[in-house]
DNA sequence: CATCAAAAACTCC
DNA sequence: GGAGTTTTTGATG
């Protein structure tokens, strides 16, 4: 694929996150340290790193992929903060049609509550997929604003976590949820 | 390109 | 603790 990827970053108090955009939306969400990479000098709000050949666009950022990133920084820093996000940006995560049934249904967990991976494999019609489930939890490309955190493993055990359960643990501590 | 085998953020007995 | 289910991914012919 030919990814004309825009490349921003969103500063937190927990440190930086890489969220990049594809032509339709928010395709991917980095955590911190998942990848080291030079900070870009000065540039604050985000630096885009894929500019287009011509600098038609100031900076190189659309303003349609600006606006995304301001709905992506004020929901991702709500969340980390504890609040409820109010709007979100347009998603657009590459999966498989599993995967995607699969974080349509975790979008639709609320704010502070929690499912089990059973349930997602219930709800979306699969009640022995649960293995399976977790695996595309695991591949999910959006993590935070697609709350894979809030998906614990049944009997109120916490379950696994791709950025590392000490992030799974805080999210959840954050919004209010109990183990 | 078609098939096989192994692994995974699970669950139930 | 062990067996059962489903999907994804990488190796094999």
């Amino acid at each position: 694929m030919k990814n004309q990827f825009f490349r921003l970053t969103i500063a937190t108090p927990d440190g930086r996150f890489v969220a990049r955009y594809s032509a339709k939306g928010l395709a991917e969400l980095d955590f911190p340290n998942s990848e080291a990479l030079v900070a870009p000098k000065r540039s604050e709000g985000g630096a885009a790193e894929r500019a287009s050949p011509r600098a038609a666009e100031a900076n190189g950022i659309p303003a349609k992929i600006r606006a995304w990133h301001r709905a992506t920084e004020s929901a991702l820093k709500n969340i980390l903060a504890g609040t409820e996000p109010r709007n979100f940006p347009p998603l657009d995560p590459s999966g498989t049609v599993f995967q995607q049934a699969v974080w349509r249904e975790m979008r639709k967990i609320p704010f502070g509550r929690t499912k089990s991976y059973g349930e997602v494999a219930q709800a979306i019609d699969r009640p022995k997929a649960v293995r399976a489930v977790g695996g595309a939890c695991g591949a999910n490309p959006i993590p935070i604003l697609v709350p894979c955190h809030r998906v614990l493993a049944a009997h109120g055990k916490i379950g696994g976590f791709g950025g590392g359960l000490g992030w799974k643990r805080k999210l959840l501590t954050r919004e209010g949820v109990i183990l």
